[in-house]
DNA sequence: GCACTTACGAAACATCGGTAGCGAAATACA
DNA sequence: TGTATTTCGCTACCGATGTTTCGTAAGTGC
């Protein structure tokens, strides 16, 4: 793993300050706020010590909100129904979070906001792309095996396609925040996992 | 409407030649391989000129895009599950053809590529923002009609909101193309479709 | 004709993300 | 105690997106 360096070590103590900086900025003036320069301005840093660490401005925010998205964890009660609506919950909370991120307080302007660039970020350049999808990967797993299992136990249908069901619930909640600008709000949420579970046929 | 303008009128050619060129180059080159700088160029007009038109790159690109696009209408043949695919499908064969726009033939890669940069554009800019929610209405109202008229023919349930199941579909394929890059292909959209229609639960 | 207004082109400038080159500091290893 | 290796800070620089300024062209209204 990480094998024994030779030469001058790195200085945590840097990456702690840069990244606090550029928490700072990315929060209060949004995405185009932030500036590499200024955070190492702020940081007391060289630009080129933190070029040297975050090599594009993308790698930067990501790097950024990768450290404030605790890593939810998934709960099983046996009601398929209850457990999606927690885990969409979640994943709409966070979006309404980063979706006022630099903006004005009670700016209520449907935006997209920071998600909208962490995700050309992932377009931009292949290795966040990568990282990002393993991300994604790596927390709807857990979500898929929920939905297996309730679809063992016959609480759901056995023909039914795990992914597709992931993709209808968690992509309407990207698609309001990044492309119509609705609210995600609970009232909507549980709407939608009731929709999902009981289908829109008659 | 188109007042009569004083002074001297704006060369519509100009317009027709910059699109032309911005148009090339986007789609063979993507996002970052549209320079403005090279596009006035390369259309021979004076870069001032460019701006005076589309203020910044990204209300190029837009422009670019909106003229690609043929706005699709929607067939009602009382059938909602065949109306919705078909819907569907157009969507998904839009998203697959920006996908694959500037990177190189054969790359399988899954990115985002334009789609995500047109997502960010309209957060960078209010304008685009909300043009781009506007034609998104736009084009939505003509399948939430669809989906009204279906629920009270008594093919969908009565308590049903269009909006929800619009935002399962259409959400599954953004979120599909921009987060988890998963394909979007013909055989996809037709289990989404089932999925949402029958619901999940057994 | 003349004033007025707007569009075009050219060139210089501004800003910002990112890079290159260098000397000095801090470590591992011999 | 060197010596190799890597980091750090500094300055100067590059390329790209826009902007400013200004002289000139092409229209409208009188």
């Amino acid at each position: 793993m990480t094998e024994s360096r030779r030469g001058r070590p790195r200085d945590t103590d840097i990456d702690e300050r840069v990244l606090r900086a550029a928490t700072a900025m990315l929060l209060e003036h949004g995405y185009a706020g932030l500036s590499p320069n200024e955070v190492a301005e702020r940081a007391g840093v060289a630009k080129t010590t933190l070029y040297r660490r975050w090599p594009t401005k993308d790698h930067l925010a990501i790097a950024v909100v990768a450290r404030l998205q605790e890593d939810d964890e998934i709960t099983d009660t046996g009601d398929i129904r209850r457990d999606l609506t927690g885990y969409m919950v979640k994943i709409a909370a966070a979006l309404e979070r980063m979706r006022s991120a630099g903006r004005p307080a009670g700016d209520h302007d449907a935006s997209a906001g920071v998600v909208a660039e962490l995700v050309a970020a992932g377009a931009r350049h292949d290795d966040i792309g990568r990282l990002g999808r393993e991300v994604f990967a790596r927390r709807n797993a857990l979500a898929l095996a929920l939905i297996t299992r309730a679809r063992e136990r016959g609480e759901l249908r056995p023909g039914l396609d795990p992914v597709v069901l992931l993709d209808q619930l968690a992509g309407a909640l990207y698609y309001r925040v990044l492309i119509t600008g609705a609210p995600v709000d609970r009232a909507y949420t549980e709407r939608l996992v009731a929709t999902a579970l009981d289908g829109a046929r008659n």
